[in-house]
RNA sequence: GGCGGCGUAGCUCAGCUGGUUAGAGCGGCGGUCUCAUAAUCCGCAGGUCUCCGGUUCGAGUCCGGACGCCGCUACCA
């Protein structure tokens, strides 16, 4: 079955902050969730790159549009890669496939008849050559160029007919409950929509770099109704049309709380004039805001405030997973989070230092220590004493359930205090440290537990952080029962049968490197 | 202004349709073990649940009001 997963595409006008990765890693973890659940994953992201402000930062960078917007493409992909996320395509609304889709679609709606020809007025600033919206203006005027009058200029624009699908909008989000996601978000959208929908204009005049209307090839197509398209045009729309129907309607449209109105209200309604069917789930995120260390105080991240967190950095600075742990972790996807060096570092060192890593180094230590890794028999060896009081079964249908919602912070605290915990606390009760010391063959059986804990943890943990799930699955030869990519939440109640259970993780001088080495807080 | 949400232990937050001593994680404090990344494990933390008033046998949990904070209020990915 297939499942059809976007993400917004970005403005590629600067380089990718944490907010923006955000979005990525909740939509990546949600993939690879599905994939785990057999279900036969498409996974999009891509760049917005037909825009006004694309096209201005090219000029003042002295570079023509396209190679500038093909190199933020691959910048933005390096962070992509680096953060583990597994997007299957990246479309850049520059390319061929989005050019040809976009005309069709357009041509679609126009077809239908709500597409019409009127007056569009709007404010223009001399001083910054460009059309102004209300919100951008302090006191009625360029917050630029406060001292030169605004122009009002008037050109002749294409418009939707948005207005005219209030009522088939209503009903869709009334049949369809689960559409917007999550319910607050719902709630806005319902009373935006109540209030009346006005028709929005779709074409601007006088551009060269954009995609020109077909049926007016003077105008070029403006901005949302040329970005939304990328979710149907990069999987064949207008160029694949076999292969358009056996991907769409996307599953889920991941995307920022502050556009939930475009993909809620203007998208539905652009599909239904073109006869396509709707998305099943839009589900708007939170943001991301920047908190002070010294002062306490939280803001939202930017550039102008100095204070945006580059992904880059903390991957380097730490580890991809550290990343994506904190991220999923420490902040509701439905709702907002904060970000700060130190919370980065305290969640890092008890989740993933001290709980996680340090699972694996004492598990690995003994057992290569008391049995030379070699755990030989374990298949006879009953492996479900160290979860005894866990009702695993039941833990996972419930982690189903956070994973199909988003809830991937209550998800993660739940892994934590019922699977971690329980092994950790396993060794602290059966103390195979001093059991070696009169019964090998007990201790033999108390690790064989831990290496089943381990292996359950590799599953649990595999959307989250992927390489370190990786790392735990490899750490033992499980890999002879079922190989680590067609692991999934379904095997973890289903023990592989393996007699020779061996370590086989990499050790240095017989023991294994530390995961997760610890982060140093205080200075001094 | 209109609509909606929030204000619970030092920090981040749970608390469904009202009901025994208000919970968790982190931090902090005390203890324990030594396999492990001075990690683990055990125990402690007594917070006017923003304030005022009301409904009720009984209210973080419902109603009204006050104060504070936030979101949406259309063409900004």
């Amino acid at each position: 079955m297939r499942f059809y997963i976007t993400t917004a595409i970005d403005y590629p006008n600067s380089r990718p902050h944490i907010g923006t990765a955000f979005e990525k890693i909740g939509a990546d973890v949600q993939a690879r969730f599905r994939r785990m659940e057999g279900l036969d994953v498409h996974f999009l992201m891509g760049n917005d790159e037909n825009t006004i402000k694309v096209s201005q930062r090219a000029e003042e960078l002295g570079v023509e549009p396209k190679p500038y917007v093909d190199d933020m493409a691959r910048q933005f992909q390096e962070v992509w890669k680096a953060l583990e996320v597994s997007n299957d395509d990246f479309i850049q609304t520059s390319e061929q496939r989005h050019y040809i889709g976009c005309q069709k679609f357009i041509q679609a709606v126009y077809d239908a008849g709500d597409i019409e020809k009127k007056a569009y007025q709007s404010l223009y600033c001399d001083g910054c050559e460009e059309f102004k919206t209300a919100k951008e203006l302090v006191d009625g005027r360029c917050p630029n160029h406060p001292n030169r009058a605004l122009r009002e200029v008037e050109e002749e624009n294409y418009f939707f007919r948005l207005s005219s699908f209030a009522d088939r909008l209503l009903a869709h989000y009334d049949a369809n409950p689960d559409f917007i996601q999550p319910e607050s978000r719902r709630n806005e959208i319902v009373s935006l929509v109540k209030s009346g929908l006005q028709d929005v204009s779709i074409s601007r005049k006088g551009f060269t770099w954009g995609i020109p209307v077909p049926f007016d090839p003077d105008q070029t197509i403006y901005v949302w109704f040329d970005a939304l398209l990328n979710y149907v045009t990069a999987i064949g729309y207008g160029t694949d049309q076999e292969r358009f129907e056996s991907i769409w309607p996307a599953d889920i449209h991941v995307i920022g709380k502050d556009i939930t109105r475009f993909h809620c209200a203007l998208w539905p309604a652009m599909l239904m004039s073109a006869g396509l069917p709707l998305p099943k789930r839009v589900f708007g995120h939170g943001f991301v805001y920047r908190k002070d260390e010294s002062t306490g105080e939280i803001a939202k991240m930017s550039k102008s405030l100095g204070n945006a967190v580059e992904p880059m950095d903390l991957i380097r600075s730490f580890s991809a997973e550290a990343f994506r742990y904190y991220f999923m972790s420490q902040c509701p996807f439905g709702g907002d989070g904060e970000f700060s060096f130190e919370r980065f570092a305290d969640a890092y060192n008890s989740g993933l230092a001290n709980n996680l890593g340090n699972l694996y180094s004492r598990t690995l230590s003994m057992a290569v220590r008391y049995f030379d890794g070699d755990l030989a028999g374990a298949s006879a060896i009953d492996a479900t004493a160290w979860r005894a009081g866990l009702d695993l079964s039941a833990l996972v249908d419930e982690l189903r359930s956070l994973m199909n919602t988003f809830q991937y912070n209550v998800a993660i605290q739940r892994i934590w205090a019922e699977v971690l915990d329980a092994a950790n606390r396993y060794i602290q009760v059966t103390e195979p440290f001093k059991l070696v010391k009169t019964d090998v063959e007990a201790t033999r059986a108390v690790l064989v537990n831990l290496a089943e804990a381990i292996r359950v943890i590799s599953i649990l943990i595999k959307p989250f952080l992927p390489s370190t799930a990786e790392t735990f699955y490899s750490a033992f030869s499980f890999a002879e029962g079922a190989a680590w990519e067609t692991v999934s939440y379904s095997d973890i109640l289903k023990r592989p049968d393996i007699a020779d259970l061996k370590v086989t993780a990499p050790l240095i001088s017989g023991k294994p490197a530390p995961l997760f080495p610890k982060i140093e807080t205080k200075a001094g």
